[in-house]
DNA sequence: GTCTATAAGACGATAGAC
DNA sequence: GTCTATCGTCTTATAGAC
């Protein structure tokens, strides 16, 4: 009982970090990254400026403290595409880590002051998204198979954001069948089967 | 001839209003509404910040003249959508739109600090969005068929979004009839051909 | 129609006390 | 770990000359 006890005062401060991200992922997604001040996320929180300065250095490390989880899953989507995934698998994969990120992809995907704030983390997304529409497309596609990776992907991506959306925030499991059927068959043409 | 030719202070008044408005439509998309201030737009002109200030009573007069054309487009799709079109047809009409207004797209979709700054005008586009896909879903939907009209729609939408990206800024003929299909295949599920 | 100069305040970030 | 007070800069917007 005596190692296994933390000493509270970590306790403490890694709430109050926690604290100060959620806070922040509320309002970036609300206002954008630049349209929020770090007086707007301390006023909520009832602390001073300068208690948010000895969690975090700068407000971009907040940003770059936020987005740490939702890049590697990113990268983890585009590994999955590299490999030896079907097209099944890897739709049904993108259904899940949209919902999974749901809240930060508001940031991540949606605010052009995040992504010049975080030059140096954000261009991957480009890339990955790069990644999984080559990956649905399969080797040597026709100019036609390109364009149906990017409906299917389009369909998998957002049509989970605005089911989330209008939903309230959760995805029912006919949400999932659903939204991973009208996406294969997006990507699959009725004159060219190309069985994966 | 006397009575058809134009003042000429007038046409350099709507020149310099046109010129202010394509550099900031440019550096909105960039860096977000927020994170553009009023001295990036003008050192691009090489005018003054007064100078703009004469054109536009405020910044956020400059996002509203912005907006104002891609608002009305995106109404008349909604009223389109009331109307006794087809579901293939308005998914065109969807591809068509977006195509119109891709670079504004960027901006009034995107970016959460324009719509924080914009609130009497943008909620509109959830609306919007809403008669869409209803209209897509046809009367008295089942869940699966309303899931299947975000698939679509989404299909539609941001597919034509990211091939435009993906193309430099033009979408082809494949391009359009390709994602049309795909958009309807999304639509119609294969157990349930629901003839529109 | 455009300029220089400046007002008035918000911003990110720090110093130093407790 | 949090506070008050403040620094220096950037911001939107205006005044007044040309």
């Amino acid at each position: 009982m005596a190692k296994t006890a933390e000493p509270p005062e970590r306790r403490e401060k890694q709430d109050t970090r926690r604290a100060i991200l959620d806070i922040a992922q509320e309002l970036f997604a609300a206002q954008g990254y630049a349209g929020t001040s770090v007086a707007d996320i301390t006023s909520r929180l009832g602390m001073s400026k300068a208690a948010l300065y000895y969690h975090f250095s700068s407000k971009t490390e907040i940003l770059r403290a936020l987005l740490q989880e939702p890049i590697a899953a990113y990268a983890r989507l585009a590994e999955d595409a590299a490999g030896p995934l079907g097209t099944r698998e890897l739709l049904a994969s993108v259904i899940d880590t949209t919902v999974d990120l749901r809240a930060l992809i508001d940031v991540i995907g949606n605010d052009p002051s995040a992504q010049s704030a975080l030059q140096d983390l954000i261009p991957r997304s480009r890339e990955i998204n790069e990644a999984i529409t080559a990956a649905l497309a399969g080797p040597q596609p026709d100019p036609a198979r390109i364009i149906r990776a990017h409906a299917a992907y389009a369909a998998a991506k957002n049509g989970t954001l605005a089911l989330l959306a209008a939903h309230g925030g959760r995805l029912s499991r006919l949400d999932r069948t659903e939204l991973l059927a009208a996406a294969e068959r997006a990507l699959t043409s009725t004159d060219s089967p190309s069985a994966s």
